[in-house]
DNA sequence: CATTTAAGAGCCGCTGCCTGC
DNA sequence: GGCAGGCAGCGGCTCTTAAAT
């Protein structure tokens, strides 16, 4: 079945091309009455119009480009849903990229992004070389880097502290009477982790008699949280920490579902801080306590701010906007009271 | 910054410029001094070809259209997943639209996907509308529905079979001696919650003495319930149903707390079977026995599907690929055994 | 003179300027 | 002068033609 173009439609309407072209786009332009024939005759023949050809000629392609890291995850989903709702309205689409934790999948979406001609790209990016890439990408069309603070000052962006979140986890425990602290997480070189670990470390330096400890896991999964927790159940009283904080909520619900098998009270033995605060946090075992941060919303400031670069109603400037994170205080820590 | 394109590549190498188009593509029909030459010059340059212009040369674009009810839901995301991993080596990329259960977005989504020319489409339609709509869209491209069977027959389908998971659920609480079930979900007007409403209600058929009632909420979410968990809690044990059934982890995590607050022991005194199998089930408050659909894998096989469909190697037939859920069974229906 | 290899020109569908009624 | 239509061209690809060996 051949395609309809736009000849069709012309010769439906026993018009010329332009006049459809116009009607459709310039409706001002043009009689009523051809405007009306030719409306009759697109929803006829239920003519689409051609993006490529359109974009070809006009040069523009309407639509902006997104990478996150791991689309499976519900912080990413929220990322997205925030930047559709910033872009809905605007008549830009955007064209999701899921980079998987992969360099090279994550080069692959640039390119893709290139070769559409995206006329604005939201990027998560994966690594410093991500960083690197981005800032490259960002030579040709927009960029604005998503909870991630270019360190170069080039491109704009818009982040959660995490620092701030890192501290205000182990601030929290401190505060709590807990003294031996450990900082539980994945792959020390994700940006945000490190800024966490700092900001937690930070905490602690103003506490004399209180310390920290940072564990290294594979994944931060909650199977891989279970046997750190039971891990942690086994060691001597004297060695164990009496609180943990997590880089992530499954994590640390498996922390918590270990320290319980091991048979340790939850948060009397040890208290839990969770990361993200996700739907589920909140009916855990142990109800979680949790770094919220607002990914939606973030999403959608993102989003705003592309747009603005993208209509040139401001210049990048390197700025970077900051979320603060909140702390949602639940039993894992202060226990059911 | 002016865009390089084809020309700018062939002055600098030197050379015409169909040869860079030949260097590019077709490599065995030029000598291998030019495509050095000419690769040479790309990388120098940075060209990247304009999508927009081979597409409307060649006519085919490279893409597939997908769209997926709620990008957020991790089920769905594991679906995209596995969609990408059955494309990345055929070279077609997959555009994802987020419907968010809205069929003005689904339907806003179809004509995009018109618009770019996807070559297919993996379909995971909203409502009975979303169906027709996708029955439309698969007159002009080849589509394949995900996680839903077409009623009238006409497109090729990959999906869960929803009976059986239902009728699975209900069997395991009634081999418990479970009696008094209860089916817990939203909206009734989707597909998937009927079917599994029916399977439940078959095992039950089977099963003299054994009843079942069907409980409707506003939404899954963890915070309903929660709500409906206290709201059973607190019915007279006569009338208090023994087994629940629900459509979705979050919400069976939610009555599961709901239940233990309201001093209710889980199982001994209602036992609760989950859907979907989500990470968090094994760490839940009692850890969820749930009913699992390898998600990942079926976005696979539905991309291959629909993979054949479009290089024309296999025609639509209607045909129906269902997938059989598993049960996993955990505490919150047999205890810690 | 036959065969390989490179150059040239038109076209894909649509828009927007510009002409002409 | 308001409104309709003709025409060129966006950037690649590919067929045709020309040149070189």
């Amino acid at each position: 079945m051949k395609r309809v173009g736009i000849r069709d439609v012309a010769s439906r309407a026993g018009v010329s091309m332009s006049s459809v072209s116009n009607a459709l786009n310039r409706p001002e332009r043009v009689s009523d009455e051809i405007v009306e024939r030719v409306r009759a005759a697109v929803a006829d023949l239920g003519y689409v119009p051609l993006q490529a050809a359109q974009q070809l000629r006009i040069g523009r392609s309407g639509l902006l480009g997104m990478t996150v890291i791991n689309i499976t995850n519900p912080f990413f989903g929220d990322l997205v849903s925030g930047a559709e709702d910033a872009t809905g309205s605007s008549g830009a689409r955007v064209l999701v990229g899921n980079s998987d934790d992969d360099e090279k999948k994550e080069r692959d979406y640039f390119e893709l992004f290139k070769r559409v001609q995206v006329e604005g790209a939201l990027v998560s990016p994966f690594g410093d070389a991500g960083e690197a890439l981005a800032r490259e990408l960002g030579r040709s069309v927009p960029v604005v880097l998503v909870d991630r603070v270019d360190d170069e000052g080039v491109l704009d962006s818009v982040s959660f502290d995490d620092v701030a979140g890192g501290r205000m986890a182990a601030e929290h425990l401190i505060e709590l009477g807990r003294t031996r602290l450990a900082f539980i997480g994945a792959r020390e070189e994700v940006r945000q982790v490190r800024e966490r670990l700092a900001g937690a470390r930070d905490a602690v330096a103003r506490h004399p008699g209180v310390r920290l400890d940072a564990t290294w896991i594979p994944r931060t999964s909650a199977e891989y949280g279970v046997g750190v927790g039971i891990m942690i159940a086994g060691l001597p009283p004297g060695e164990r920490p009496d609180g943990i904080v997590t880089t992530n909520d499954h994590l640390a619900c498996g922390v918590v579902h270990g320290l319980l098998r091991g048979g340790m009270r939850v948060p009397d033995d040890v208290a839990v801080v969770g990361y993200d605060d996700i739907e589920f946090a909140a009916v855990a075992a142990v109800p979680l306590t949790s770094v919220r941060q607002p990914a939606r919303e973030m999403g959608r400031v993102a989003a705003q701010q592309l747009l603005r670069l993208v209509s040139g109603e401001v210049q990048a400037t390197g700025r970077s906007i900051r979320f603060e994170p909140e702390l949602a205080v639940r039993a894992s820590t202060v226990g059911y009271r």
